[in-house]
DNA sequence: CTAAAACCTGACGTTGACGTCAGAGGCAAG
DNA sequence: CTTGCCTCTGACGTCAACGTCAGGTTTTAG
């Protein structure tokens, strides 16, 4: 009977990831330097990830593109694949999500202002 | 019958324009080297400014928060006090709302993965 | 076996909107 | 006159998420 030690399975390398997540290679070496991704290696050093690492990195991705840092991001992990949380890290949940949604309402706003503009010049052939 | 050349008044130093507008002096001086504004100098060669200045520097903030460069901003501006456009003008200005319009839903998608997360550590004590 | 493709570490370069420091005037009040 | 605050120019520093290059090893395709 063999023994499955905690999912054998494919394991995919480091340019795979980077393709299905839609991001360079360096960025995923990158957001391992920030202790967001920590790989297994190959007996020769090559970086090897599990085939969900892509949806994570797509997840990475998406905090950057809202604004958090790479700290931030590496605060909000555990929470992501864990569900435990002190109240410190509630907290900050809930101050990143108002900063986020703050921003929002700041570029609906510039929004506005441009679609005023836009009507102008508009009217003027 | 005294000659009234462009509105005389009360002009403005640029520390009232950057209390004012709620920015720095050193960011006044930053709009000014990329060209967004043009203050006038007195014969010392301080900077001398309209005091409708400070609603220009506020729309120049809100447009810099929503991500247009500063070189789009100073394609925006004659837009913005002249009305006049041509055909480049109105296409870029429609490629830009079109940006932000996406900035604002990639925000809201991560709006709700944080839901998520938060949901999920609400769940857990 | 060999050449191409993919991977490695390490380190410097990039970009944009300012911050910050240095050194030198200018300007009203007491 | 001088104290104190504001302003000037010029120039280097910052921060974050990578880009990019160098020089070398590993894996894969034929």
């Amino acid at each position: 009977m063999p023994v499955t030690e905690t999912a054998p399975g494919p394991l995919i390398r480091i340019g795979e990831v980077a393709r299905g997540a839609g991001v360079s290679v360096r960025a995923v070496r990158y957001y391992e330097e920030q202790g967001l991704l920590v790989p297994r290696r190959s007996p020769s050093g090559q970086r090897l990830y599990r085939p969900d690492t892509v949806t994570l990195v797509r997840f990475i991705q998406q905090m950057y593109a809202a604004g958090l840092t790479s700290s931030r991001i590496a605060e909000l992990l555990p929470c992501w694949d864990s569900g435990h949380t002190d109240p410190g890290q509630r907290a900050m949940l809930r101050a990143e999500r108002e900063r986020i949604q703050a921003k929002v309402d700041d570029l609906r706003a510039a929004l506005d202002r441009l679609d005023e503009v836009i009507a102008i010049t508009d009217a003027h052939p």
